[in-house]
RNA sequence: GUGGCCGUGGUGAAGCGGUUAACACAUCUGGCUGUGAACCAGACACUCGGGGGUUCAAUUCCCCUCGGUCACCCCA
C-alpha cells in the first residue's frame, strides 16, 4: 500500500494551532463587531471570471496562480485566491446594495487558494480573515476600516507594527505613471539587473525597490507617483497619514508600495512585522481602495474598501513571540476506574459531570493504574477520581488532587456536588493560577463545616 | 516557474559504500500484586520519503520523482 500525504502547499492544524487559529478569528470578528460589520460567507470556488474580471487576468494571481478546473456541467471554476472578489459579487447578485444603510460592512474569514512555491508563511492553501465596507461615501470610511484593521492587530497582542501606505490613484494616474517610469528607467536598462529588465515590461513599479545596489540608487531619482496624483487623492492620502499618526499609530508613506490586484485605487496599505527570531514571514496584512470593483463587475457605482490578514503569518508570529497563550484545555477530571462495574458508575458520574460543564474524559480499556495515571498527567487534568472494586463495594470514590498528591474518600452521593464545588465554586479563580485552587478551596469548605 | 540546501523509528537526531542502523526523549512491560517523580531491567525500526541505476555490496554514490526549506518571483 502507497503512502499518501497531504498535498503540496496544505497543512493540518492539529489541536494547540488549530486552536490558536479559532482565537485569532475569534478576536478578529469581535472587533469586526464592534465596527458595525457583519459575517457574510461565500463560497469556496466561483465561475473563474469573476477574479479574471477582478482581480485582474494580467496579474500573476491569476495567470499562474490560481486552481482553475471544470466541473461535469463543463462550467469553468475557480477556488477563490482571495475574498475581495466574492464579497463584491454577492453584493450584486443579492442586490444588497438596495438600502438606505451603506457603506456595507462585512466581514469574511475562510481558505484561500494560490498555486505557488510553498515557503515559510506561504502556502497553497492558506487562511485569511478580511473585512470590506462597500458604498463609501467619505474618507472617514477608508480611515474606519484601517483603523479596524489596527484595532485587530492590538487586540492580537502586536505592539509596534510596521504600517505602510500608498496611493495609487485612479487607473489613469497610475497608466501615467508607468509611462513616466519606463522613460526615465528606459536609457538606463543596459546596465540594469535582469530583474529589473523583466520588470521594465512587465510590472515598472516594481522596479522600484530592487535591491541591487546600482539598481536602488537610480530608484532613488526615479519620477514620484505623487506627481500624478490627482489633488484629491494627494489630500486623501495626508488625511490618512495624519490621521493614524494623530491616533498614535506608527505610519510611514512608502511610494514603492503597490499591490498585486488591479482592482485597488487610491488608498492602500500595508502591514508587517518581523519577530525577534529574525523570520520574517513577510507582509502580515494589506488592503485598500477600490473604485471600480463593484461596477464593472455589473453593480452599481460603488466604491469599496477591504483588508485581509494572513491567519498563518498572524500565528506563526505570535507563536514565536510567545503572545499566544496556552491553549490547551486541561481536563477537570480524569476518571481512572477496574472493573466492568466501576466502569458503569465511573461513566455514569462522567456523564452527569459533562452535563454539568466539567471538562473530563476517562479510560474505557484496561490499562496500568501506572500508565492511566501518566495520562491523567500529560492532559493536565486537575483531579483524579478512582474507582476500584473497594470503591464500588463501599460506594465511594477515591477523588485525587493531581497537584496537591494528596486524595480522599467521597461518597457516591456528595461526589457530584464536591467536583462541581472545586471547578466551578462561586469564588472564581483563574485556570492558569496553579496553586489557589485546592488549597483554598479545602480551606474554605473546613471553614463552612 | 528558476536556483541552493535538506528528507533516517512517535519525536530529536548519529552514521555517508559492507555496522546487530547508534544515542536521547516518548511509549509499553516488569522491579512496586490499585497511583502520576526518580532509579533499575527488558521490549519496540514489515519502505533509512518513493522509484530506477552504478557496485560483489547502498541508508551511504548517480538519476528521476515526491515533500520540506531558503533566495528570486509574488503575496496573506
Amino acid at each position: 500500500m502507497k503512502n499518501i500525504s497531504a498535498p503540496k502547499g496544505t497543512h493540518d492544524l492539529i489541536k494547540d494551532e488549530a486552536r490558536g487559529f479559532e482565537h485569532i478569528i475569534g478576536i478578529a470578528r469581535l472587533v469586526s463587531s464592534l465596527y458595525g460589520f457583519d459575517p457574510l460567507e461565500t463560497p469556496l470556488f466561483e465561475n473563474a471570471t469573476l477574479f479574471e474580471r477582478s482581480v485582474g487576468d494580467a496579474t500573476d494571481i491569476v495567470q499562474k496562480e490560481m486552481y482553475v478546473f471544470k466541473d461535469k456541467g463543463k462550467r469553468t471554476l475557480a477556488l477563490r485566491p482571495e475574498g475581495t472578489a466574492s464579497i463584491a459579487r454577492s453584493v450584486i447578485t443579492n442586490k444588497l446594495y438596495a438600502t438606505n444603510d451603506l457603506p456595507l460592512r462585512f466581514y469574511y474569514d475562510g481558505t484561500m487558494y494560490r498555486y505557488e512555491r510553498p515557503q515559510l508563511g506561504r502556502y497553497r492553501e492558506f487562511r485569511q480573515f478580511g473585512i470590506e465596507s462597500i458604498g463609501l461615501t467619505s474618507i472617514f470610511h477608508d480611515l474606519e476600516v484601517m483603523l479596524l484593521a489596527i484595532h485587530i492587530l492590538q487586540a492580537l497582542g502586536f505592539e509596534g507594527i510596521n504600517t505602510k501606505i500608498n496611493s495609487l490613484g485612479d487607473s489613469s494616474a497610475r497608466e501615467r505613471y508607468k509611462t513616466a517610469l519606463k522613460a526615465y528607467y528606459e536609457p538606463h536598462l543596459p546596465t540594469m539587473c535582469a530583474d529589473c529588465q523583466m520588470r521594465y515590461e512587465k510590472n515598472p513599479l516594481r522596479m522600484l525597490d530592487c535591491k541591487v545596489p546600482h539598481d536602488a540608487s537610480l530608484a532613488l531619482k526615479a519620477p514620484h507617483i505623487s506627481e500624478h496624483l490627482s489633488k484629491e487623492d494627494k489630500d486623501d492620502l495626508n488625511f490618512i497619514f495624519d490621521a493614524l499618526n494623530g491616533f498614535g499609530i506608527n505610519t510611514t508613506i512608502d511610494t514603492t508600495l503597490v499591490r498585486g490586484l488591479d482592482y485597488y485605487s487610491g488608498i492602500i496599505f500595508e502591514f508587517s512585522y518581523i519577530p525577534a527570531s529574525g523570520k520574517d514571514y513577510g507582509a502580515i496584512g494589506g488592503g485598500g481602495r477600490y473604485d471600480k470593483l463593484v461596477s464593472e463587475l455589473g453593480g452599481p457605482d460603488l466604491v469599496g474598501a477591504g483588508f485581509a490578514f494572513g491567519i498563518e503569518r498572524l500565528y506563526h508570529i505570535l507563536n514565536e513571540e510567545k503572545k499566544l497563550e496556552s491553549a490547551v484545555f486541561p481536563d477537570d477530571v480524569y476518571i481512572i476506574t477496574k472493573g466492568d462495574e466501576a466502569r458503569n458508575d465511573g461513566f455514569s458520574l462522567l456523564t452527569s459531570l459533562r452535563t454539568h460543564e466539567v471538562r473530563g474524559v476517562m479510560a474505557f480499556e484496561d490499562k496500568s493504574f501506572k500508565s492511566l495515571f501518566k495520562i491523567a498527567e500529560s492532559r493536565g487534568a486537575k483531579y483524579a477520581i478512582i474507582i476500584g472494586q473497594e470503591e464500588v463495594d463501599g460506594e465511594f470514590v477515591t477523588f485525587r488532587d493531581l497537584s496537591a498528591r494528596t486524595q480522599e474518600k467521597v461518597e457516591y452521593g456528595k461526589i457530584l456536588p464536591h467536583v462541581l464545588k472545586l471547578v466551578h465554586g462561586e469564588h472564581h479563580h483563574h485556570h492558569d493560577d496553579d496553586e489557589c485552587c485546592c488549597g483554598n478551596c479545602n480551606d474554605e469548605e473546613k471553614e463552612e463545616k
